[in-house]
DNA sequence: ATGAAAGCGCTAACAC
DNA sequence: GTGTTAGCGCTTTCAT
């Protein structure tokens, strides 16, 4: 198929190119008899116009990036996706176009997936950093577009930033863990140093406080986040540390929980209480349906494009740190 | 910060641009000295490539569009962001970036998506389409890319396909529970019309007559894919058709199928047994652990980008459909 | 072994 | 109310 361009439209229609650029832009005024004239050779001829042609001329391609870190594991990917459901719903309302990218998780491919997009491709980006504590971001985003952080906040501001209140929902859920009568509380989590690791950890140990309850570090289970160490951790802190509750503070860890209570047939709540992270459709039908801590995923990613949009249109307002607040949902588990 | 281009470039190593360009792409000779003088330039400029501009020029963009149908409901999503990622690695791997684009299982949407795609923007689709049935998917389709169907057959062979046998899955599956003394085998299904419901219902069929069962309409349930169809097919199977085993030909309807029997707390697989559709890790956690018949989901995101790379480096094989098999995953709930 | 220059398709400043 | 035209940054033909 040959490739119909705008001089053939402005041929067809005995009109400029300038002429057809203002009609399909409305960007100034056009007579209603040669606009008719235009759209009809447009039509006629099958006009697409080239969006490449003019991203280059205007500076502007009305797509955004978004680079997330997935890996292999299915149920982290949830939380990211979900996310990036929310950026491209808004985006789309906004007429902008997503360009999904994944840094793996690893930092080294992150820098090589943002040096493709400091190359005048996108008006601007949406990243869940992969080392949002150690790497300094400044050098690599020195493109020129806005960026919006999400989920976990680098360590310095030099961006707007989006992040959940997770320390919230995790407070509220140990408080009702003591609140039945648990004072041997076991905590789960992913490697500290990252922000959201950190602040549910500080969450569970103010719970412990205000509730005159001590911290016993025995109770809490450090490690990968991974379904395996969720399982494992969980039987030391039920048959070593005689804990009656569980906490687990990320969703894949919240399944190996759940997967070794079931497998040694340990009755939940009656035995063992636990609330996990992430809500998902499928909770539902765990047996007992699982109570857990609800991140605003959705949210989170159109807070992002908002956040994103008014700086692509020149806002100079100070950077800012925004938080959603997370949710408890309680279920049959606790 | 101030745009670099290739002329600053060339000025600063006092070569022409011409030369900048082809070291740059390694596409004529270049004497050592220049190269290096040259590398020096666009280091000590900090030099991004204009990508735009390149596209524009060459006509290639080294990006794919992918158009996929999510809904809100979680779970369906899974499938095809799955797919996503295996698309994503392999492109990756070639060089490529991917737009992600939504159709909301819309077909309006999904046309005015094609659209967008249609301006030179991609170098090639890969689209689970919405309508693949009564569509015609030509005449939207008519960019001057490559494009590969996946998971749903167009009506008319008129690019790649890949699809997954979910048949051959799905008559294993049944033929287990005829194996263990089923003989009122409920099916469970959205609406038929579309490729893969349709190819289930009749592996159904075939199994149940290899085996010397009769056909009884009133074990087959058909209805929009939804978590409550699940449930309340389910219920009407078990309580007045009297099944003693379920087979549900999706992921969600799965969901709901199992809800309503720990709902309702009948014991899987011991008075009713179950099967469902798609392999997600949460699966291990529900009780008992589900058998499903699982696709290769994120295989089939390979073997589309393969194709389509196939294609965009002007292969002129004449269009096939590539079957995936999908696999019996046999767990506690059969 | 390298350079000059045309031109990809569009937008927008300037002209009338 | 519309047309002319420069030029966005790059690739590539033609020339030397």
């Amino acid at each position: 198929m040959e490739n119909i361009s705008m001089k053939d439209v402005a041929q067809k229609a005995k009109v400029s190119t300038a002429t057809v650029s203002h009609v399909i832009n409305e960007t100034r005024y056009v007579a209603e008899e040669t606009k008719k004239k235009v759209y009809k050779a447009m039509k006629e001829l099958d006009y697409q116009p080239n969006s490449v042609a003019r991203s280059l001329r205007s500076r502007k391609s009305n797509i955004i990036g978004l680079l997330v870190p997935l890996v292999a594991s299915d149920t982290s990917n949830f939380f990211f996706m979900s996310i990036a459901n929310g950026i491209e719903q808004v985006l789309k309302e906004n007429g902008y176009n997503l360009i999904l990218s994944n840094s793996s998780e690893d930092l080294s491919i992150e820098q090589d997936q943002i040096k493709v997009f400091n190359s005048q491709l996108i008006d601007g980006l949406i990243i869940a950093p992969v080392d949002s504590q150690k790497h300094d971001y400044k050098e690599n985003l020195r493109g020129n577009y806005p960026v919006v952080f999400i989920d976990r906040q680098p360590k310095e501001l030099t961006s707007d930033t989006v992040l959940i209140d997770s320390g919230a929902g995790t407070y509220k859920a140990i408080e009702l863990l003591i609140s039945k009568g648990h004072t041997k509380i076991g905590f789960i989590t992913g490697p500290l140093g990252i922000t959201t690791s950190d602040e549910r950890l500080q969450a569970y140990k103010n719970a412990l406080k205000n509730n005159n309850l001590s911290y016993d570090e025995s109770l809490v289970k450090i490690g990968s986040a991974t379904f395996d160490k969720g399982h494992s951790f969980t039987k030391e802190l039920v048959e070593e540390t005689g804990a009656t509750a569980i906490f687990a503070a990320n969703n894949i860890m919240t399944m190996g929980a759940v997967h070794y209570l079931q497998e040694k047939d340990i009755p939940i709540p009656d035995k063992v209480a636990i609330i996990g992270f992430d809500d998902y459709d499928w909770l539902r039908i765990t047996s007992p349906p699982l109570s857990v801590v609800k991140q605003p995923s959705y949210e989170m990613g159109k807070k992002a494009v908002e956040l994103l949009i008014k700086r692509i249109n020149g806002s100079k307002d100070p950077y800012d740190v925004h938080r959603l607040p997370s949710e408890l949902v309680v279920r049959g588990s606790c």
